[in-house]
DNA sequence: AAAAACTATGCACACGTGTTCATATAGGCG
DNA sequence: CGCCTATATGAACACGTGTGCATAGTTTTT
């Protein structure tokens, strides 16, 4: 009569105790066969991991989260929409970093319409840390973080703060080389298709973009605001080349945006790429490389950003104290068929 | 003298019990604060979430899982590789799904190389459901799940067993529909670019597409088996049509085959799409419809299936012991331009 | 007015683990 | 033998929360 409320709802995961009682042990000892290095009879846990894997148990990670150093070993991660390709096999190769050093990766999109409470719900476990992956991070988010005491990696842009690293690509330099790889092909009336004019990439790819230009004693030929997208890419390419049919040479924020200039381009507006209109894109997403494509763009190396995401992350479980560090990651100018 | 272990690496997540005092409250109250529908004084509760906000708290979400019913929040989703964009699409709208009815989204990468410990390792989590998303299924994933009694929701090939619900696209009959639409257009010779001959979608495209041709009165003029990536359509499409010069329509088991095999067959091979050579694929990925590619396709409904994994998801928490459902989502042919 | 129903609140327990503490046993060395 | 150290092991505690139970106060019904 002690335990009467539905033994049948409650699926009753197997537990420590459980195994103890099989094994004819101490449910201490159960837990340090499962710790490296405890003291623990080497027969013993032997016998003890058969009987656990008899029954199917395994540690429940909730109860071995909630005490000892904090190390929930849950890792959030908020990223870009998805459909923006560069997003994508960034946030793949990060998965797979963390499922290989024992984290586990819950992933939230900041795009679209996400209610910021709901976003901000994930707190309520306590991460190892929190990677923010993409332009738009909520000023919400970042001010929990730091009332919490979670570790920031932000990629794609630089934040500064106590407990936070940033990695992120020299955008200045990166757009100063598509300039000078339009100049170098003759074009003189380079135009400029951006991103959202809040984002930190975009301004700084702007910069460096209208640095360049005046550097070569230039004037820039126009400038559009997009969204990052092909669609969005498409539609300002397509305002931009009718305004400016002059343009010669177009630098692209992102291949996305480049490739919907592309397709207006060469379509609807009958200009033939890279004979009539040199187009040069920006990340070096893996659709740029393929023949039918084969965008000329810089490369924001996704290897090289992942490592010191990684890098970044396990220095700073380590010492949470320590300086906060950023890193700018090297463009290259990857040349093929549209420029 | 009581607590000396290194008050300052214990960074102290603020507790309900810091609140509790603060406000001149019991934690008891502070827990119903937060609980809708708990018995507590209006004002008191007010007061209680205003000192919160202030300390900055919000529960425990590792305390809060532990106990109770069971309900961790936590939802595991096991999805192929993300350079794949059907899965890279597909995956961005679970997400939002999931997080908008307060669930969080652990993700894993099934592709790849990934020792299988690893993977399972996030069983250590009480979840509340896993979802399997594409092809290659661990068999001891499933054997897990099943004896921790963790619901399994599985899209893109049908699995059997207690708590095991399937949503798949009917295969065989957009195969059907793909040949149907080649034999409409003339095509006499056709041939089939599949994927992993292992993975069950594989499996029925290839039988609906043999069942279809062989209606028509016709005998398949080459099989070939890819991966379903671009690199591995373009290989096999230019093996296939170079041992077979005479093939005027290829169905392809997929979108990014798709498009490898129309790179190939256009650039090096010299054929002309579709005057020479019709090509269908599989998915209606959101690059299909770039005026560039306009790829003629069968549509995997997208929206359609993950709406569908919802429902058999909030069904299965709703009653674990429910008998398993298998929904299949329609086919839908969509002429482009390639065919 | 009595009974019944509802609201409010604190105490104590349970969730399942890792780990400290105390104690016991075995082994090496003078 | 006596001492010290390394190994082995179980009891007990702490992690932070939700909730059942008991009690007390308040409103509604009979």
């Amino acid at each position: 009569m002690a335990r009467q409320i539905s033994p049948a709802l409650r699926p009753h995961r197997v537990t420590a105790a459980d195994v103890a009682r099989k094994a004819g042990v101490s449910r201490s000892a159960v837990s340090r066969a499962f710790t490296e290095g405890a003291y623990l009879d080497k027969e013993k846990r032997a016998h003890i991991l058969q009987v656990a894997a008899e029954l199917g148990y395994r540690p429940n990670a909730l109860a071995a989260g909630l005490q000892g150093r904090g190390r929930s070993n849950l890792v959030a991660i908020m990223t870009g929409d998805l459909v923006n390709h560069y997003d994508g096999e960034i946030l793949a190769r990060m998965i797979r970093q963390l499922t290989a050093i024992g984290k586990w990766p819950v992933v939230l999109s900041a795009g679209g319409e996400m209610p910021e409470a709901d976003v901000t719900g994930v707190l309520g476990f306590p991460l190892d840390a929190m990677i923010l992956r993409g332009g738009s991070v909520p000023d919400d988010v970042v001010a929990h973080c730091a009332k919490l005491k979670i570790p920031l990696i932000v990629s794609g842009r630089i934040l500064e703060g106590p407990g936070i690293d940033s990695v992120c690509c020299d955008n200045a330099r990166g757009a100063a080389m598509a300039v000078q790889a339009l100049i170098a092909k003759g074009r003189r009336r380079i135009a400029y298709l951006g991103g959202q004019a809040d984002l930190t990439s975009d301004r700084e790819r702007r910069k460096g973009f209208l640095d360049a230009v005046r550097a070569a004693g230039l004037e820039p030929a126009a400038q559009v605001e997009g969204d990052y997208s092909f669609d969005g890419g498409f539609a300002a390419a397509r305002a931009l080349l009718i305004s400016h049919p002059e343009v010669d040479g177009l630098f692209c924020a992102n291949d996305a945006m480049a490739l919907g200039a592309q397709a207006v381009a060469t379509g609807e507006l009958g200009r033939s790429v890279p004979e009539n209109l040199s187009i040069i894109g920006f990340d070096d997403i893996a659709m740029a490389r393929w023949p039918m494509i084969a965008l000329s763009t810089i490369r924001n190396d996704m290897d090289m950003t992942v490592t010191q995401i990684m890098r970044l992350l396990t220095a700073r479980l380590k010492d949470p104290e320590a300086p906060s560090q950023t890193i700018r990651t090297a463009p290259e100018f990857i040349a093929r068929g549209t420029h």
